[in-house]
RNA sequence: GGGCGCGUAGCUCAAGCGGAUAGAGCAUCGGAUUUCUAAUCCGAGGGUUGCAGGUUCAAUUCCUGCCGCGCCUACCA
């Protein structure tokens, strides 16, 4: 509804300037006054025609307050300060739309979305820098959807790499198990775990002797290759691996459409294809000198060419296929993206691979795949949530797409960039990790999978949930056990993606236990029990909340909502109704500027109104019936919006708490 | 060396492409008719927004220079 009232309100002054002073303004910048007694709208266009005008910027707004005449939907319009436009909407206007819950019809955008996230190498075990990946990834796609755009999710996996080589060497070299005892390992519970810990000792194996990495290469090169037992290996640890990051993501309800694998990639030869089109466009140029001899190399991103010769300096090389003739990463990406707005000609072959408890089927690259399959790939816009460190490599395949021509493809590329999860010293203290002298006076330390150093994805969910169980088991020990797990669950879950969502997306999350298992003030668990006060003021009431809402239409006369929405109390439930009326708004400025952290902070903040609205108006004992019709309605349009915002990040509030 | 990003309260973070008195949470201290469950609410203290200039009616925000920190900068993926 505010979303609503803002465009109508935009058209409304372009429409005047126009009539009166013939002026195009290329941007009209609507912004919210510091307190809601300003109005719901201001406007500083008066300081930014001052100039052009020649006039006092609070001569013109009184101007325009003059003339702008009547409007639907708002109250008046008054010059504020030395020369704002403050708009006042009509509060009976949108409690009603709001109680009537009708959404002003958007315009449909059209063309699929395709949201790449996750992509967790499917060697050990997924850590709390893989969470903020899928959560800000999988919240994303919510607010797509919710924005009526058609959304595929893709979860890369990188199947065929040296981290998965590295695994199957401990496998081989330093635990020497057959494949008979390996797949036992695999049927044994969090197999993923196994691996964590192999991958560390590995990694120090490579340290000890240098004939140990040369077993490396071989093993990498095997599996590239494919057809021998060693890929054979990788591809049954990759497969269990990957298997189990589903099952971690799926407990926070976040679930894929298709997972497209490097080893189909190199199989169905998909860079030969983008390598010929790379080679005729020039793209990529073949070096005969220097430290890249024999390479074929591109212009790395963001460097720019001094000179109109084809030449690129070699500090501003990026080799693309190495001397040897072997294509690299960014290679591979380059034509993974070519397929991905079908441009390269070529396409995966589909089989399905894991179904979700709701009947949703997750499917997955393969050679052969099967007949009857959905279609993936082609799309018109693509998000990638990939972390800054690769911003880069990002670049670098957005400027190889325009070499090609694909200017539209290239500007529809968005690199959702966000920081890494790092650990507090005292974090890694905790974990029992032995801190240098210097690592001691950093403010965070990087995890690392080599090293083993990190905390896991389901250990710090088992641990929200725990705490949540202890914290439900004393409040409502008359509960079964069974619902208790669940809302201990629901709100582990709460918490946990809040946490993740809570911070913009570039600044780097200092982990720390004390503050993500905290349900206490800015958390998930704050929202939730907003909720659950607003569903047990109806519940203790005797009232069934989806018959309350029907009947509200009728039940509450508008003059009524203007009685009550007036006056010093009125404006005060007023910022409440105003906060529930922002829904659409805020999350379309979270997808203007791929920036879900402001929901988050929406969600708060109308909770923390409600919570203040919740202590000053005991609603059940209203003697005034009228006023008591009032404040439910107030409860369940509150509730509703929280109810809706919330389930955009993917929380759930539980039935009580 | 070059590129990108960051520096705001004791701590962790906000602040809508420059706007009205820079806001929250945590921590600390002091309070809340035993009520629609206190996972809550009210109040207090706490700031020269790293430093120095510049642009502007208006700068935490834009520009320049310093200081400090992080990431990227492989014929690894």
């Amino acid at each position: 509804m505010y979303r609503h009232l803002e465009r109508r309100l935009t058209q409304k002054i372009r429409d005047f300037l126009q009539q009166t002073y013939s002026i195009e303004l290329p941007r009209i910048v609507i912004e919210q006054p510091p307190k809601v007694e300003f109005g719901e709208y201001a406007l500083p266009l008066a300081f930014e025609l001052a100039k052009k005008l020649r006039k006092a910027p609070r001569k013109i707004a009184e101007e325009i307050v003059a003339g702008l005449g009547p409007q639907e939907g708002f109250e008046k319009f008054e010059v504020a300060g030395a020369g704002y436009l403050n708009a006042r909407v009509d509060r009976e206007y949108v409690a009603k739309a709001l109680v009537e819950d009708k959404n002003p019809e958007r315009e449909k955008v059209s063309g699929k979305v395709l949201v790449e996230h996750s992509s967790i190498n499917p060697n050990k075990a997924a850590h709390i820098g893989h969470l903020r990946n899928a959560i800000l990834g999988d919240t994303f796609v919510r607010l797509l959807r919710s924005a009526g755009r058609e959304v595929d999710v893709q979860n890369y996996i990188d199947n065929t790499g040296v981290q998965v080589a590295d695994v199957v060497v401990g496998f081989l070299y330093i635990e020497k198990k057959s494949r008979t005892e390996i797949e036992k390992l695999i049927a044994q519970p969090r197999f993923d775990y196994y691996c964590w810990d192999l991958y560390a000792r590995v990694s120090q194996w490579y340290e000890e002797a240098s004939e140990n990495k040369k077993i490396r290469l071989k093993a990498l090169h095997e599996i590239e290759q494919g057809g021998n037992e060693t890929a054979l290996l990788a591809d049954l640890v990759s497969t269990a691996v990957l298997r189990r990051h589903l099952e971690t993501m799926d407990r926070l309800d976040i679930e894929y459409d298709f997972l497209p694998r490097e080893s189909e990639i190199l199989r169905l030869h998909f860079w030969d294809a983008a390598f010929t089109k790379l080679k005729e466009s020039g793209v990529l140029i073949f070096e005969n000198e220097g430290k890249n001899a024999g390479c074929w190399v591109m212009r790395r991103a963001g460097t720019s060419s001094t000179t109109e010769t084809t030449e690129i300096a070699e500090e501003d090389q990026k080799v693309i296929v190495r001397s040897n003739g072997t294509v690299g990463y960014v290679g591979k990406d380059i034509a993974y993206h070519m397929w991905k707005f079908g441009l390269l000609g070529r396409d995966f072959h589909y089989e399905k691979f894991y179904r979700y408890p709701n009947g949703h089927d997750c499917w997955i690259s393969s050679e052969q795949g099967v007949p009857d399959h959905p279609h993936f790939g082609n799309v018109a816009e693509i998000y990638n949530v990939i972390d800054a460190r690769q911003s880069e490599a990002q670049g670098t395949v957005i400027e190889a797409l325009r070499g090609l021509g694909h200017n539209e493809a290239a500007d529809h590329y968005t690199h959702f960039s966000y920081e890494m999860v790092a650990l507090t010293p005292r974090c890694a203290a905790d974990l029992g990790y032995q801190l240098s002298e210097e690592d001691k006076a950093k403010s965070y330390i990087e995890v690392s999978g080599r090293k083993g150093f990190g905390v896991k994805a389901d250990d710090l969910l088992d641990k929200l949930i725990a705490s949540a169980k202890a914290e439900v088991d004393s409040r409502h020990p008359e509960l079964p056990g069974c619902e208790r797990e669940n809302i201990a669950t629901k709100i582990a879950i709460g918490a946990l993606r809040y946490f993740m969502l809570k911070f913009t997306k570039n600044s780097v999350i200092a982990f720390d236990f004390k503050e993500a298992l905290s349900f206490e003030g800015e958390t998930g668990p704050y929202a939730q029990y907003a909720i659950v006060r607003a569903t047990n003021i109806f519940r203790k009431g005797g009232y069934d909340i989806a018959e309350f809402g029907r009947s509200l239409r009728s039940a509450i006369p508008p003059e009524e909502f203007k009685r009550l929405l007036t006056g010093e109390n009125g404006t005060e439930l007023w910022e409440l109704w105003l906060a529930a009326s922002k829904t659409a708004h805020v999350i379309e400025q979270c997808l203007a500027t791929s920036e879900p952290a402001y929901l988050a902070k929406h969600i708060f903040q109308t909770a923390q109104l409600f919570n203040t609205f919740y202590h000053r108006y005991p609603i059940l004992t209203e003697a005034v019936e009228a006023k008591k019709k009032f404040l439910l309605a107030t409860a369940f349009v509150v509730r509703r919006e929280l109810m809706r915002a919330l389930a955009v990040l993917g929380i759930q509030a539980p039935p009580v708490m």
